[in-house]
DNA sequence: CCATTGAAATGGTCTGACAATAGAATTGTT
DNA sequence: AACAATTCTATTGTCAGACCATTTCAATGG
């Protein structure tokens, strides 16, 4: 009985979209490149239409493409941005019943250091947008919308992170503050005395940044 | 001229998608349902079986379900589980051309605040599967053995961060990992020094994890 | 020169068939 | 009756070809 290893047998469409997906991440395909229609990538591959199609299906699943319809239409390279995590994450999030304040503490175990990292890389052009977000809040706090209150105020922190430049930061907390605005409603956010506490420690946060004093920034 | 909102012409594959994937979250259909064929499917959609199927792939890649073939094969659904996050993390690294460096940086801003939580909830199971690791560790650096130094190295910070029982920030911690594990065979981590440091300093982490004491963790 | 209209290129969908796979059922043998 | 080999069957995987829908381009006519 001769020993054998255990055979797997990948789907045709899966081979196919590893490989593109190895030549758009490997920079052969770069951002903007139009693949060949799915015709002509079946008589290529030697694969039918529907397996092309299933292809193309995965990568744009993994935000690789954009396929477009019509005439000029196809398949454009994409670079993967922060979208795909986001949906992953909240897909997550949901799927294994999260409990928001989980949600809530992960926040804030990657806020401090990206507070701290924004001290180190900022530019000007953060510290005006943070200024932006921070006037916004101030303004929906005082006309009392709520909505526009807790979105200005997850703008503000994905601004910070922003300033990390720390793409991969950002990337997270972006996917996490996504699911907080949607739940957040119920939270108690909305209290004269939170408010005003919040808009305080911004403006601490803020300072700091500025003066790019990182200790101060993570407390 | 009437004026015209532009509308959007959603494909039935994603509506389908969109619609099984909401049973799914909501719970409706729990983990370990069996959806029913292609063909029934598509006769309940009054959908193509390539429809049907484009459909069953997208949330397949979402990892919400997987499918077998062969008599009872089928879709069963799947409790989405960190792999999604690890898999769109490491295409966003890989196509943002994210530099090591910031990857590293990434774990070093979720890890201190993940240490605080994990001397919080840690069980004593915890401890011992960290016990585990570390002596994993130290058994790989006297014998020299680089690869099984650097996997168990990282098993221990993954396993560490297990300890807050936080599903989030262990996805994450798992999503940075992975990299950090193919590239760094570059890096220097290979001096005696080094290894005993970093030794020590595991060392120090699990003492304070194990006396709960979250400050000096954090540190 | 511009608006209208038609043609062409491309993805989207459908239908029906067959191949491949894996479990179930049957049959044969001891 | 137990077990092994074989055949059957339910299901996904793949293919081929057709037609529909959408978008852009080109021709046409004022």
């Amino acid at each position: 009985m001769l020993a054998l290893p255990a055979i797997s047998v990948p789907k045709a469409a899966d081979v196919l979209a590893g490989i593109l997906r190895e030549k758009i991440l490997e920079g052969q395909l770069p951002e903007g490149a139009d693949l060949p229609n799915e015709r002509d990538l079946g008589l290529q591959s030697r694969l039918s239409r529907a397996s092309v199609r299933e292809a193309l299906r995965i990568l744009e699943g993994e935000g690789l493409i954009v396929t477009r319809t019509g005439r000029n239409g196809g398949s454009v390279v994409l670079r993967p941005s922060s979208a795909t995590i986001e949906r992953s994450v909240g897909i997550f999030i949901r799927g294994q019943k999260i409990r928001f304040e989980a949600v809530l503490e992960t926040r804030s175990a990657i806020e401090p250091s990206s507070a701290r990292f924004a001290a180190k890389h900022r530019s000007d052009d953060d510290l005006l947008e943070m200024d932006r977000c921070h006037a916004k809040l101030i303004q929906a706090a005082e006309s009392g919308d709520l909505p526009a209150y807790v979105q200005a105020n997850l703008d503000w922190h994905v601004q910070v992170v922003r300033a990390s430049h720390n793409e991969l930061l950002i990337a997270f907390i972006s996917a996490v503050s996504q699911p907080i605005y949607v739940d957040s409603d119920v939270e108690g956010f909305n209290s004269p005395e939170v408010r005003s506490a919040v808009i305080r420690a911004h403006q601490h946060v803020m300072d700091a940044i500025r003066a790019q004093d990182g200790d101060a920034a993570e407390r």
